[in-house]
RNA sequence: GCGCCUGUAGCUCAGCUGGAUAGAGCAACGGACUUCUAAUCCGUGGGUCGCAGGUUCGAAUCCUGCCAGGCGCGCCA
């Protein structure tokens, strides 16, 4: 209202004055409460297009600003201070405007207006559905959702999707695991491969395959645990007649899984075994997927669409796709293989789309991906990835470029890990041997509200330091409690708040004259900017920032201004402060997928 | 070797599309509950913003070079 004001009479004057590039005139709040409210610095960047010295012109525009008849009744003084600062001190109108307005707002207090174009597509999350989410994709998990949010809220248009990756070797490697742990259950002996999944979350989706099922795939792998152990047997002869010993084969590092290209052959290849194999790995996939999406909605986490890569394969959208590119031109072959002409498009090398062996790349699905990402007519896309995958960028920012016919249609947000600190030492994460922090565990210690709050509170380009001793034991001094202890507060005061007493400002009168109603004001009226802010910067950690901002702030205004029981017109004026206080925590806290309790 | 991210108080981090004397929480110490919820508030101490140059009226912020840590550089997914 006030910075609106001051850029119109500061853009008349740049008019009038003929000056051509005058800067941008910004206001900020100043550190030091001695120079003001606010204050503006474009009188020192405008000194060279206008050749004349700063203070020269902050005096010029502080008369002009002093004359203006609907900014002045706004500021208390207007000052000129150090190199050529323009400071504003604010009136107890403007305070009282700022409340006026935000209580006429409701709830959408701060919001934007909606955009039906572009719209935007936001993935996330994107596992393989083969082992519990962990800390990690919590991580991903609460910031995408948190992002959601916070561009929903500021205006944009955007759908959220988890991309499934259920094809592919890691998947047969589940199917047999999960046909293992279930034969097991039977007394069978058939182990989970080494390079299967050990953890015993395994185990509980075998239970509930037998309970759907019973014995009927018993039979079948009963005749395969046979066969197992006679190539188990093979194997070990094989690697004793070279010389290493068994005892070195167990211990070899368990996260090394280098792809042999040589299909594994432990299992028979007969029709019992591969419809058996077919069967556990689907069924299989479709328990976890129902586990993780159950979880991610007891976390606040929804998506519009679960895409799954194997229905890709199954429609021939790959091979559609490469035979596109061929014909255009993009793709070409060479050697067996056929590869896909990024470097055309700022990539350090082309890449391979379809193997010397025929099989397509992960790279091919993807493109198939956004290329149907395009045709359900999404205009932008975002993807949110791990620091371990940002070397994929530049390819996939090519190929969607080579899909849309332009550039800028593929952001990618890089999302830093997490470090799970306990007793003083890391922990390290593997998904197959099923040692991880789960994001289910992190829940459980800490709850929900204190989890996504955590999560999120941190710039997603920095590596999170989680110490799990702590989430456990201090819970209790999460921040996130402090901003809820205010929303609690406010709830507090509006129930003991006496019938007749109504949320209203009256700007005739003189109010909002401590520093700590003022304070506040200030904070609330700038929530829409930091807003719009972080959204346009994909930083939902500023909405926490801001929130514990605005908590302390009322905290402040708490212990100093009573609002029960004080001259009436202060009170309604308070009141509506309170009430207004009130609905801003309460969106932060919902931007973060966080609850706001009327009482704790 | 190349690319991306990071380096700010004892610890965890904000601030990074340039503004005045660099902030918060935790930890340490000292105070405040007859009053709307003390999960709160007030006060004290704590810094060569990794280092060195450069651009600018002005640099934690932009540029260059170094140092340190993390991640990545497959016809894997």
């Amino acid at each position: 209202m006030l910075a609106e004001r001051v850029r119109a009479v500061f853009e008349d004057w740049a008019k009038e004055e003929g000056w051509s590039e005058t800067p941008m005139c910004q206001l900020e709040r100043p550190a030091d409460q001695a120079h003001g409210d606010y204050a503006t610095p474009v009188c020192m960047q405008l000194a060279k297009v206008a050749r004349r010295s700063p203070r020269t012109l902050a005096e010029q525009l502080r008369q002009r600003l002093l004359r203006d008849a609907e900014l002045s009744p706004l500021v208390e003084k207007v000052e000129i201070a150090g190199p050529g600062f323009v400071n504003f001190t604010l009136s107890s109108k403007a305070y009282a405007q700022v409340i006026a307005r935000m209580l006429d707002e409701g709830d959408q207090i701060g919001g934007g207006q909606t955009r039906p174009h572009p719209r935007l597509n936001l993935e996330f999350v994107s596992v393989n559905p083969n082992g519990p989410l962990h800390v990690g994709h919590g991580r991903y998990a609460a910031y995408g959702d948190a992002l959601r949010r916070l561009l929903a809220f500021s205006g944009v248009n955007v759908a959220t999707e988890f991309y499934i990756n259920d094809f592919g070797r890691q998947m047969d490697r589940f199917g047999k695991s999960v046909a293992a742990r279930y034969a097991q259950s039977f007394g069978v002996d058939l182990a989970v491969p080494a390079d299967g999944y050990q953890g015993d979350y395994v185990k509980d989706v075998a239970a509930v395959i037998r309970e759907e099922l019973s014995d009927r795939w018993v039979q079948v792998l009963k005749s395969v645990a046979g066969a197992a152990s006679e190539s188990a047997r093979v194997a070990f002869e094989r690697v004793s007649e070279t010389g290493a010993s068994a005892a070195t084969e167990t211990m070899a590092p368990e996260d090394e899984f280098e792809e042999s290209e040589t299909e594994e052959s432990d299992w028979p290849a007969d029709t019992a075994t591969v419809d058996a194999l077919a069967f556990f790995r689907t069924r299989g996939c479709e328990l976890m997927l129902e586990a993780m999406r159950t979880e991610l909605c007891e976390f606040g986490v929804e998506f519009d669409c679960w895409f799954s890569e194997s229905a890709l394969h199954r429609e021939g959208r790959l091979e559609r796709v490469v035979e596109r590119l061929l014909t255009s031109g993009e793709a070409y072959r060479e050697g067996d293989a056929i590869w896909l002409r990024t470097t055309a498009r700022g990539d350090d090398k082309d890449r391979v789309l379809i193997r010397s062996n025929g099989h397509p790349t992960y790279f091919a699905a993807d493109i198939a991906y956004h290329e149907n990402k395009l045709e359900r007519g999404f205009e932008y896309l975002i993807n949110i990835w791990g620091a371990d995958h940002h070397g994929y960028v530049p390819r996939m920012k090519a190929a969607v470029e080579i899909l849309a016919g332009g550039a800028g249609i593929l952001e990618v947000i890089i999302g830093q890990l997490v470090n799970l600190m306990e007793q003083g030492e890391l922990r390290q994460m593997s998904t197959r041997r099923g040692e991880m922090v789960t994001l289910r565990e992190l829940i459980e210690a800490i709850g929900v509200d204190a989890a996504r709050f955590f999560l999120v509170m941190r710039s997603q380009d920095q590596t999170l330091d989680l110490d799990l001793d702590l989430a456990r034991q201090q819970s209790q001094e999460n921040p996130v409690y402090y901003v809820q202890y205010a929303h609690a507060r406010i709830a507090s005061i509006l129930r003991n708040a006496p019938d007749d007493l109504a949320a209203k400002v009256d700007e005739s009168s003189k109010i909002f004259a401590t520093p700590y109603e003022r304070e506040l004001i200030k904070r609330l009226e700038s929530f829409s900017s930091m807003v719009q802010e972080a959204a346009e910067r994909r930083a939902p950690h500023r909405v926490a920032a801001y929130a514990q901002d605005l908590a302390g702030d009322f905290h402040v205004f708490y212990k100093h201004c009573r609002v029960i029981g004080v001259e009436p017109g202060t009170a309604s004026s308070r009141l509506a402060i309170c009430l207004v206080t009130k609905r801003v925590v309460s969106r932060c806290l919902d931007l973060l997928g966080v609850g706001a309790p009327e009482s704790m």
